[in-house]
RNA sequence: GCGCCAGUAGCUCAGUAGGAUAGAGCAGCAGCCUUCUAAGCUGCGGGUCAGGGGUUCGAAUCCCUUCUGGCGUGCCA
């Protein structure tokens, strides 16, 4: 906000002095407070281009800056840099505005572009876990803050409900219902899925049916458990993904894509595209031609077909319902995938800018300093909702939220647990409660005003405030970066600064004081705003914010 | 072998897309509650930004290279 001011101001000087600007140049918070409140890097990037020599430059411009009044100091440091010194009364100005807002931070940068976004998309073959939930977290973030700058975006969840997983699904739920009804399996095959929630969904299967399964024939029989299965499963995960704040817009079948024709279709866009070829009873596609290192099968010799074409109709989809940017979420084994599905838009005439994939890295989970080997297949998993009912949906969130997409990502178990202050959620929680507490009584001791003025920002006079004024200001060009850069673990940064310095404005400063009623009003004015706008972080991270802890 | 991602304080991680003296939390040490929530605040210690080279006014950030770790490299999904 305040950045775009003084952007705006150098250009204007610029062109007043007749220099040249082709190059960009930026408006920063310099991170040593020596610097002033903003600096610019203008001189040092332009002095090229006007053959000048960037202190010279400065100067000039400098001279021209300090025609302005909102400016206390303007000053050349460095190499050239220009440091802007502003007065209190431009940050109460800008104060003002901040508070004002309704929505504060929200924009129509998107200009309503329609974005897809599909994340966590888990084989339903069992229950949601950590890695899933880290992705749910990320997404469902991104997608908050996309939707509050502007853009149009969705949540889309596709279902791998066709394919040899839910064959193995089908017949490891059998196999439990046998045992159920008294037969000796013996060794559980290893390829089998161990969960214990694969005896669980027998046992709810025998509740509702007894043996009539045994009954059918053996495609039916599959058929049935199939659907049974995936039923029960799906629904446990879209419940968990509730819990967990996610809603997605749409749940999209592998299967009734499949039963549309869509795998069909694509065969033959390929196959007209002239990138397919036989070989070895299987039919190719000859991806290596658009930048993949290998040429992939699209129908194996049994004549069945692989997951790369239903996912690949699957995208096409999306772009035939007008998403005209298709992000994808994925895990970090998936990486080998991208060029195949890349090298097909291409082939297809299809801009492959248009795809992007971020890639979570891994959630490594520690117990007791040990690394916990998770395999799905196995039975061996933590759960999405284990960690939400041990830790909470606010910090399970927030923990995700908190690291970049491709950082591997340690989780240690115990440290979850302790359920303290280990855990910054709670540091940033605590500043919320915090300043409702205080209005709260305020509100008591009949100290908070009715309505906030414009005069009462005039007291707003110390480097603590005007700090926090600043941080305030710069919550829309953030959360404009974060969606632009898809990288909402900025936005738990910038909670926690604001948190950090709204603890130590409280522990330095008496907010409400019984001798000085304009003073409490105006400060009373700076919490209740920090309120609103850290209430605004926490929506967008999916995470409460408590008006008492 | 090839490809993707990463390597920053004892630990977990940021670092505003090339900026000035690299930051935070936790852990350690020392302080602060007759005053609005001590889940807080203040101070101290802690670094060859994995190593090396390059690009330029300027590099944790960009390029090259070496090392280390994770993942991928199925007619699995």
């Amino acid at each position: 906000m305040i950045k775009d001011i003084l952007h705006q101001q150098l250009t204007e000087v610029l062109d007043a002095l007749s220099l040249s600007r082709t190059k960009e140049f930026s408006v920063e918070i310099p991170n040593n407070t020596e610097f002033g409140d903003y600096s610019t890097n203008a001189a040092l990037v332009l002095s090229k281009e006007n053959k000048l020599n960037p202190k010279l430059m400065a100067e000039k411009l400098v001279k021209e800056l300090k025609k302005n009044k909102s400016f206390k100091k303007v000053e050349i440091a460095g190499p050239g840099f220009i440091n802007f010194y502003l007065s209190p009364a431009m940050y109460q100005q800008v104060f003002w505005e901040i508070f004002k807002e309704e929505e504060y931070g929200k924009s129509e940068f998107g200009n309503q572009e329609k974005i897809l976004l599909e994340f966590v998309s888990a084989n339903p073959t069992g229950p949601l876990n950590i890695v899933s939930a880290r992705a749910a977290a990320f997404g469902d973030t991104l997608y908050r803050i996309m939707k509050y700058v502007g853009f149009a975006p969705a949540r889309e969840f596709y279902i791998n409900d066709a394919g040899n997983q839910v064959d193995i699904l089908a017949e490891s739920l059998e196999l439990r219902l046998r045992e159920l009804h008294g037969e000796k399996i013996g060794d559980f095959p290893y390829e089998a899925y161990h969960g214990e929630y694969v005896k669980h969904l027998a046992q709810r299967l025998n509740a509702l049916e007894g043996n009539r399964v045994f009954m059918l024939t053996e495609k039916d029989r599959m058929d049935h458990l199939k659907e049974f299965a995936l039923s029960e499963l799906l629904e446990m995960q879209r419940s968990s993904l509730e819990k967990f704040g996610v809603v997605f817009e749409g749940w999209v079948s592998e299967k009734t894509l499949r039963m549309e024709g869509v795998v069909e279709e694509v065969l033959s866009y390929l196959t007209e595209a002239d990138c397919t070829y036989e070989k070895e009873d299987a039919i190719w596609f000859c991806s290596t031609k658009y930048g993949d290192d290998k040429d992939r099968v699209l129908m194996k010799s049994d004549g069945s077909i692989t997951y790369f074409v239903p996912d690949l109709a699957y995208h096409l989809t999306k772009i035939q319902r007008g998403f005209t940017q298709l992000i994808d979420v994925f895990g970090p084994d998936h990486h080998g995938y991208v060029p195949r599905i890349r090298a097909a838009f291409r082939a297809l005439n299809y801009d492959d800018n248009m795809l992007e994939i971020i890639f979570l890295q891994q959630v490594n989970l520690f117990e007791s300093g040990e690394r916990v080997k998770m395999s799905k297949r196995a039975g061996k998993i933590v759960t999405m909702d284990d960690l939400i009912s041990v830790v909470g949906k606010d910090a399970a969130r927030y923990f995700f939220i908190a690291r970049k997409a491709n950082a591997h990502l340690n989780f240690d178990l115990e440290l979850a647990l302790k359920q303290n202050n280990e855990n910054p959620v709670y540091y940033c929680q605590y500043a919320h409660a915090r300043i409702c507490s205080i209005i709260k009584k305020a509100r008591k001791d009949k100290v908070y005003p009715k309505h906030f003025k414009k005069e009462m920002t005039a007291k707003l006079t110390k480097p603590e405030e005007l700090a926090i004024i600043q941080k305030m200001a710069d919550l829309p060009e953030l959360l404009i970066l974060i969606a632009q850069h898809r990288e909402p673990h900025r936005l738990a940064t910038y909670l926690e600064e604001l948190a950090s310095m709204l603890h130590r404005y409280y522990a330095h400063y008496q907010i409400v004081s019984a001798k000085n009623l304009e003073l409490s009003q105006a400060r009373l004015m700076l919490i209740h705003t920090v309120k609103n706008v850290m209430s605004v972080c926490f929506e967008l991270m999916g995470i409460s914010a408590p008006e008492k802890m």
